[in-house]
DNA sequence: CTACATTTGCATCATTGTTGCATTTGAATC
DNA sequence: GATTCAAATGCAACAATGATGCAAATGTAG
């Protein structure tokens, strides 16, 4: 499936930007943030086009964010996701890339009387296997 | 324990920044933001004095941080939360107020061979209590 | 009380999230 | 292909947060 696909889908304009973010991400095959799609798309476009582009294509459900922590932010396909849409994600502290922890679902967490949840999120941080031996 | 002696404990000297937010935070007995503690402390700090305090009660594992996401953190006294370490937080997204949930422990991530953890946050998002019935 | 290291306040900067508005662009229609 | 109009973009501007350098103020040990 290609970039323009994803529009189509959604009946979303084709632009330039939308269709290098989305090659950028399927491309990579692993979460990046704004900044590392930005490095890599050729196009140099404004920011705040660049915010709103990820808004929309979150909002129709093309890219799921993942925040990791107050200043990070990492955005991943959503079909990626959708399949085992709760799990776990580990960040790692040396070279910040992003994992999905598939081989686990999230834990149900008991709530008090009257709680109700709307999602979970799981951050492991810690330092991957090939940042391990770059050390 | 009052202000004083948690900052006694750590050679850390006693300015009237540090006890207050120590003191907001004991008397509040839930996690607060920063704009929380600010509103509720009668000297007008400068920001940076703020953000430096913060620092530094972290650092002396005296206030702990709660990351709740990009743009939310939040405050809570280390020793509340040293005897159960690890346990999941719920955020309530009407009011914006944090609960710990300290009746299941979090759970252990399985990792990739190499992979290492350090830390592991879970967040749940949801409706509190309180705020159901006011709807 | 003095001396000195620490802390504070201020200036300044970077990043991120956000909105308003004029201009440009995509795509449906003619 | 040209016309048209809603949608997207670029720009200006602002807020919040994180961060650093430096001179002035302050806490505390002696």
């Amino acid at each position: 499936m290609k970039p323009i696909d994803y529009l189509n889908e959604h009946k979303l304009k084709r632009t330039s930007c939308r269709e290098g973010i989305i090659q950028t991400i399927i491309s990579a095959n692993h979460p990046l943030s704004e900044s590392e799609i930005r490095e890599q798309l050729a196009g140099n476009y404004d920011r705040t086009t660049f915010y709103r582009s990820f808004k929309t294509l979150e909002e129709h459900q093309i890219v799921h964010r993942i925040i990791i922590d107050n200043q990070t932010v990492k955005y991943a396909l959503a079909k990626q996701l959708s399949a085992e849409e709760h799990h776990p994600h580990f960040f790692c502290n040396c070279c910040q890339s992003v994992q999905c922890i598939t081989t686990v679902p999230v834990q149900k967490i008991p709530l008090p009387d009257g709680y109700s949840a709307s999602e979970t999120s799981v951050i492991i941080k810690g330092i991957c296997a090939s940042c391990k031996d770059k050390i």
